[in-house]
DNA sequence: TGTACATCAGTGAACGCGCGTTCACTGATGTAC
DNA sequence: TGTACATCAGTGAACGCGCGTTCACTGATGTAC
């Protein structure tokens, strides 16, 4: 009972944290409103300010719930391909493949990326929400640098290339791929630019 | 004096744009008001509405000038780029050297691309607007190929490469780029990321 | 050249609606003694 | 085991403000005869 109790209101704030990010990733933050969210959280507008102090709460708790999720997902896909592959550059280009598989796995199209729909309206948040959002970008690069760096001492690239700029291409290619998918109405086309990325990897690294 | 007064409203029309794009790129435009429009135009609201029959219209007006003005500079820099070399190979690196060269010439960080932000708004916009988005991706994935297309013609490319893909990585890059640097603000991220590109297209088909 | 009319680029006042936020309150469940 | 109090997850009513839109009107300039 107690547990019930509990969870439902922990249900109920998903809810409405699953409902605001859908609704932004369509519309954007600013033409969101709270009163939606509650009509299909079935609660009372006061509910939801039992759940967030005000509107930009849920922005941050929304942002913090994403880039967690992100880096979960991340964390368990390149140790996947870690684990199999010995030579680290095999690891990565297997990691970049599972990560291809999985976008080409979704459903639907993706449905947006929070960092990107959020860094189009900054000037609607406060400095700590884009400061999340930078650290979110960081963690990208620096994931991908060491990765890259580590595949750099065994594999001489045979053109002089700068990591930092590869390691955050990977980042550049998933937020403009997911624009052009919307916006092409093209599921595919993320897919599509990370197995280009991965062609371009094995192009710098791959030895003969 | 027929020509001041003619002009004075075509001025105040490309005002209320210009206030207008650069609002949207920071707070989305569903958070940008006609208000605050008219405030920097220095009219009153029903001057506003004098304009634009009404909000969408003002959409439409903004996503048709970007994309004239889009296709203008594109147009200008191939030309120039593709004036100069008779190597469609050559006069591509050469545009996109040169494409690199005018983005980071910018005074600061490219101000957003109108496309992505009403990407993350679309439903917003009617059709009329998303249709008028994808023309302008179509529009250049058919430029980009055209030119790739051109240039596998003369060099065997070394890896299979799908060319739509590599044509689409351009905007795609740009797309991403542009959200980077912003979200780093790091306004020379996309310039190094047009560079990477150009290095790929260079691996996949120069001579030896 | 003078007059009548048309067009351009707006003004001013009013409209109703929906938005985010606040505040006092509540009923069901959990915890201490 | 029973009672008192605390916490959780909300409810209900009210708030003022700003938003997009409409409508009747206007003063300066342009055009036809």
């Amino acid at each position: 009972m107690t547990q019930i109790s509990i969870r439902r209101g922990a249900q109920t704030r998903e809810r409405l944290l699953d409902l605001a990010e859908a609704a932004i990733l369509q519309k954007g933050f600013g033409a969101t409103s709270i009163e939606e969210l509650i009509v299909g959280a079935e609660i009372t507008k006061s509910g939801f300010f039992y759940h967030f102090r005000d509107k930009s709460n849920l922005a941050k708790a929304l942002l913090l719930r994403y880039l967690e999720r992100d880096e979960r997902i991340l964390n368990d896909l390149f140790a996947k391909a870690h684990a199999l592959n010995e030579d680290p550059l095999h690891g990565f280009l297997v990691a970049l493949k599972l990560f291809a598989d999985m976008l080409s796995d979704l459903p639907e199209a993706h449905p947006g990326c929070l960092a990107a729909s959020f860094c189009y309206q900054d000037q609607l948040f406060n400095r700590e929400i884009r400061e999340l959002n930078r650290d979110g970008v960081l963690a990208w690069r620096l994931r991908f640098r060491e990765r890259l760096t580590c595949i750099a001492e065994r594999h001489k690239p045979k053109t002089e290339i700068d990591i930092d700029s590869l390691a955050d291409m990977a980042a550049t290619l998933v937020e403009g791929g997911i624009i052009l998918s919307r916006i092409l109405n093209d599921p595919k086309m993320l897919t599509k630019q990370i197995m280009l990325y991965r062609s371009f990897v094995r192009a710098i690294f791959a030895p003969d």
